[in-house]
DNA sequence: TCCTTCGTTGCGCATTATGCAATGATGATT
DNA sequence: AATCATCATTGCATAATGCGCAACGAAGGA
């Protein structure tokens, strides 16, 4: 669409990787170092990227602030803040997130870090794998019928472990399950020996704007454990439900 | 530069204000419709904007992503972190902030809430009157003397209080003393009845790489009582400075 | 059901971004 | 300290790309 702001934002984001040289840059989108300094020095005069002393770029300072702001413009994320926090306490500690549906992806909003020092490759504002994590199957659960099509027929079903989805059809038949039970599980299909359990968080009219999961490692909970937690989920799920839905007061 | 972009930078920049409509969009721009739209469609597909269901347009969750990656590209912030909050601690709660220089303009990197209830205006990521706070005099005052006259010239001295710094001659005395001194005070010259002290943090060149400040209200303590801080923040400033010459360990 | 409002598409024009080649600055090496 | 090498920067000609126009389509309200 737009060539020079496609390949800007292309910079940004692999500036997000690591600093890089100018010439690195144009390598990377394939482009002159004429036109690559060019697009720099735009974004550079905004504060989208910064030079050191050693002329390597880095992201700039404005990106924290639009970071920060576009945060708070997830109106979701604060009203669901308390509750995910009480979640992993109640459930012992273990990892909480919160994703939305956007343009195609989920996305995590919020994590509530393990006190356990298991990490999970996660983080806010990544995307989370639609076919393999809890969130995403809850959130392409409900989606319109001809998105979710569309959706469906865009995911490339990669496999993470030996468990996970492997087609559209096996997928299709979790989506059917989740929609009926109102949760979901994630049984070591994106990480091996972590387990982890899927809700929805509906706005007034009954419509998921986001998901809340638990994840838990294997060494710590077995997987009938993890799907123990279903009822503090649920729980936790309604209570940001029924918050989001009075938030106007 | 490159007239799309700055266009679509400008779209960012204002969406951190709050949603907005494509016909807004356009009118800020003064382009045609079309135009915003093109940049908007672009700027959606790698996720930098979101549409929601009634067409406006939001900051998106890529930009989570890339503040927090910018953030962490500030190595001083990781480094001065828990020096800030001992600082904080130790001074009774006190507003303390982190702020760099980059690109003419200082950058507040981190901050620490006072725990009395009285706010501030400031926020991580956006820039610090170069001539009303501790933070802006002391990185301006270790510039080098070609770029400090370059950022000098540039200065609005707009009065933010009867107090603030009103023309060159009298900045310039003030970072002279500054750089003697080896700190520097604001007495209600950004807010009034908010008095601040700063001190420069360096690295192994002694090269000044960020600023310190503590802010505390009047009611709590006057401004003598504030210039009494002032050791205790400088073994802040000299203990992030040693950690940060030592830190490849 | 009609009307209004707003987003979307196709197309021709020229503004704008691009690549080239030469220049200037910076730093490393001997 | 001097030379070389590397890398950023500038001017300029070309055409590709982004632009505005006008007509179309969709959605929401009266």
């Amino acid at each position: 669409m737009s060539q020079s702001l496609s390949r800007a934002l292309r910079i940004l984001i692999e500036l997000g990787e690591g600093e890089r040289s100018l010439d690195q840059v144009a390598a990377i989108l394939e482009v002159h170092k004429t036109t690559a300094m060019r697009l720099l020095h735009t974004l550079e005069a905004d504060r989208f990227v910064r030079r050191d002393d050693h002329q390597r770029y880095h992201l700039g300072s404005r990106l924290f602030a639009l970071g920060t702001m576009a945060l708070a413009q997830h109106a979701i994320r604060d009203v669901a803040q308390p509750h995910l926090a009480r979640l992993a306490a109640e459930t012992g500690g273990q990892a909480v997130h919160l994703a939305a549906y956007e343009n195609g992806a989920a996305i995590y909003l919020a994590k509530v870090e393990s006190t356990h020092s298991v990490r999970m490759y996660s983080r806010v504002g990544l995307p989370a794998a639609l076919h393999a994590t809890a969130v995403g199957k809850v959130l392409v659960a409900d989606l319109p019928p001809g998105e979710r099509d569309a959706v469906i027929a865009g995911i490339d079903f990669r496999p993470f472990t030996s468990r996970t989805i492997a087609d559209a059809a096996g997928y299709r038949d979790v989506l059917a399950r989740t929609r009926e039970q109102g949760w979901v599980e994630d049984a070591g299909e994106h990480e091996d020996f972590i387990n982890c359990v899927g809700a929805p968080v509906r706005d007034e009219a009954g419509r998921v704007i986001a998901a809340v999961s638990v994840s838990v490692p294997d060494v710590i909970l077995p997987r009938e454990g993890v799907r123990a937690l279903v009822p503090q989920l649920l729980a936790a799920t309604e209570a940001i439900s029924a918050d989001w839905a009075g938030r106007s007061s």
